[in-house]
DNA sequence: TTAGTTCAGAAGTAT
DNA sequence: ACTTCTGAACTAAGT
């Protein structure tokens, strides 16, 4: 490996010199708005700030841009950790004000398209002291090259209504990302990857880009094209955050058949396809007498007139020959580039990874990317496309005995299409239509005939009718909330912002979400009722091979996306102590032991307004069949509702991306020492990372 | 609601 | 400098 780094690597390999690309400057102070969240008075569960993290772990609030560390409502200062200048900072790299190549303002001076574009992104850079000429600062990718984009430039934001929001920090954002990730080592030079590497990046490239769209979501329409997945990614790329960059043919170390991406940029952060939009990836072989190109990677995603004749058969089109360019002439394909390296890998025999695009069934226009495994080129045509010009044709086929991928999708699609029933159901709906998707029962591995009986409620039950003392502690925003209201309680009650992006999902995890409530007089379209609409994705409780019962799900699941609430009885400590023999309690005062294993997203303890315990022994909905997991895909949320310290939930959104049929699992956290003896089961996660045993 | 169009992207490759 | 199975926002067309 070493041999090929010196051939295949651009001059720059090696580790990435930070001192270069981080230019260190003063940042203007900009001091985010924390809320003192709910009125104060509640007595919050709280922990000391060495607290139960583990030392190195940096806490991270969103859009604590230039650490405050003198402001005593920041969470968890820690003084040995001067958290934001641990690492060099670079200059403010504000959103929507990059800088094109021929030197215009952010969004190139062209016309703006739909409504005329407000006067805004005026340069405005004296403010601070520097001058543009001051602020530029080229930075480098992982491959030596410059990018033109990166140079920072001040704005000013426009007057709107009521915005309180401060300007903020992309470039110290990242900082605090990367921080809170700061156990992970990082390699530029094109080092193979693992899981933890891969799933890492993921994860930082995911926070990052879920801040960065909600901070585009706040603004006005002022830019031409919000692209937060190549803001995320370039920022990464730039700082040499990727794994696996050295191409190869094959499997790549640390992705697994069935993972899923919701971004091409993705693809190349973790080495599985390098290039943003081609959709062939590859690489020159050399040998004693030459040196020819083999692809190594492909997309099929449909823009081309490829053909799926079944799950292990795909039939690829060649790249080029204008044929989805609208204005451009169609021309014939050229065996050059991708096309020829296809065609040398049919000769070759040699394997190549498919990455397939699929319809995102949550959203209409949305689309996703499954790693389908390794195919070989078994044969190659030319033939008139729809045009009438010379299209290139590949035939590849799935190497046989590989985890099932793709086909389970089409296997899905065709349950819920009703061609095929599902094996093994045994009811198509235990919610009896109490929600709005049916949840089916199914046991595929034994004879069991379901799980002991309880009732099935999709809400949480209150020992008492809950009466609202004060008459209105509600919003008037009448037409839904937005960032940046200051008159909205709801929003001031989340630092400001909304907690979710228009994409509807969870921008991080927080100690307490404050969504609107039932005396809010926004509608139920409210962006900051995300957890209220009921369930999104159709649900399957099943058994497990030697976990009893499970949860997973048939649609595939997003980063931050909501899964479910935690329904049942709100019992007291006693009672959860009576119960403590059976698994169906959620303690929502349990501290986690997994904080390092989960950076960047739960560093930061839950505030929650009351020791909140729910039953779901008796009564529940499919959240008492999660199972515990030690590397888990979900984790939880407290979700406050219209400011009323009563009206507490707990919800579940995915910490990852989750492929259809992959069990849901999340971490139940640690109970006291003195109790753990007693309380201590076997886990049976199979995660490598398993501590042995959850409570 | 759905389908099509527009436009700025980013990285890699070729020149 | 050029190429490219992006992705979002917008527009037009169809119920």
């Amino acid at each position: 490996m070493e041999q090929t780094l010196g051939q295949d690597s651009p001059p720059t390999s090696g580790p990435v010199d930070k001192s270069r690309v981080l230019d260190i400057k003063p940042l203007r102070s900009l001091s985010p708005v924390f809320p003192s969240s709910s009125n104060g008075a509640a007595p919050f569960v709280c922990f000391p700030p060495s607290g139960p993290f583990p030392s190195g772990f940096a806490p991270f609030y969103p859009f604590s841009g230039s650490s405050d560390s003198g402001n005593p409502q920041t969470p968890f200062s820690m003084p040995n950790q001067p958290f934001g200048f641990a690492t060099p900072i670079s200059t403010a790299v504000p959103i929507n004000s990059y800088r094109t190549a021929n030197g215009d303002a952010g969004p190139s001076g062209k016309r703006p398209r739909g409504r005329p574009r407000l006067q805004r992104n005026t340069v405005v850079a004296e403010e601070d002291g520097f001058s543009d000429e001051q602020e530029q600062s080229t930075q480098y990718s992982s491959r030596g090259r410059k990018i033109k984009s990166m140079t920072p430039k001040r704005t000013k934001r426009g007057q709107d209504m009521n915005s309180t929001l401060p300007d903020v920090d992309t470039d110290a954002m990242v900082n605090n990302i990367l921080e809170s990730f700061q156990h992970m080592k990082f390699d530029a030079s094109g080092a193979d990857g693992d899981r933890d590497t891969v799933e890492n990046i993921l994860m930082i490239n995911n926070l990052l880009r879920r801040k960065i769209a909600l901070i585009e979501d706040s603004k006005e329409a002022t830019s031409i094209t919000k692209r937060p997945d190549l803001k995320a990614a370039a920022i990464l790329m730039s700082k040499g955050i990727r794994t696996n960059a050295r191409k190869r043919i094959g499997a790549v170390p640390g992705v697994e058949i069935g993972d899923i991406f919701y971004f091409r940029m993705e693809l190349c952060l973790v080495g599985l396809h390098a290039p943003s939009m081609a959709g062939i990836d590859y690489m020159v072989l050399k040998t004693s007498q030459n040196e020819e190109p083999v692809a190594v990677s492909i997309v099929s995603s449909g823009g081309y007139e490829d053909n799926v004749e079944d799950g292990d058969v795909l039939i690829y089109s060649g790249q080029g020959g204008n044929l989805n360019l609208k204005d451009k002439e169609a021309t014939d394909q050229k065996l050059v580039r991708g096309n020829l390296a296809l065609e040398k890998s049919l000769h070759r025999g040699n394997e190549v990874r498919v990455i397939r695009g699929v319809k995102d069934p949550a959203s209409l226009t949305g689309k996703i990317y499954v790693y389908d495994g390794l195919y070989k080129v078994q044969e190659s045509w030319v033939e008139k496309g729809k045009a009438g010009c010379n299209v290139f044709r590949f035939k590849l086929i799935r190497v046989p005995g590989q985890p099932e991928a793709f086909t389970l999708w089409k296997s899905i699609q065709q349950w819920t299409d009703g061609i095929t029933p599902r094996v093994g159901i045994i009811l198509p709906d235990l919610t009896s239509g109490a929600e709005n998707l049916p949840v089916s029962l199914v046991n595929d591995v034994d004879d069991e005939k379901g799980p002991a009986y309880f009732t099935y409620s999709p809400t949480l039950k209150f020992p008492k009718p809950v009466t609202s003392v004060e008459p209105s502690a509600g919003c008037t925003c009448h037409d839904g909330c937005v960032s940046g209201n200051s008159n909205c309680h709801c929003i001031q009650g989340n630092g400001g912002y909304l907690p979710y992006t228009s994409g509807g999902v969870l921008v991080s995890q927080r100690p307490l979400v404050h969504e609107c409530g039932p005396s809010c007089q926004c509608s139920s379209t409210c962006k900051n009722r995300l957890s209220q609409g009921g369930l999104k994705v159709r649900l399957e409780v099943f058994k497990t091979k030697n976990k009893g019962w499970g949860l997973r799900s048939w649609d595939p699941i997003r980063v931050g996306g909501y899964i479910c609430e935690y329904a049942g009885e709100v019992v007291d400590i006693s009672r959860a102590e009576d119960e403590n023999n059976n698994r169906y309690i959620f303690d929502a005062t349990r501290t986690f032991q997994s904080a390092g294993d989960l950076p960047g997203e739960s560093n930061e303890a839950p505030k929650v307004p009351f020791p909140l315990i729910i039953s779901a022994k008796d009564v529940g909905n499919v959240a008492r069949f999660m199972n515990h997991g030690c590397s888990p895909n979900v984790q939880w949320q407290a979700v406050l509702r219209g400011n009323k310290e009563y009206d507490l939930h707990i919800m579940f959104f995915a910490l990852k991306n989750i492929p259809p049929m992959t069990e849901l699992t999340y971490d139940y956290g640690m109970v006291p020492p003195d109790k753990v003896e007693q309380r201590k089961k076997k886990c049976l996660c199979g995660s490598p990372k398993c501590r042995g045993y959850f409570c």
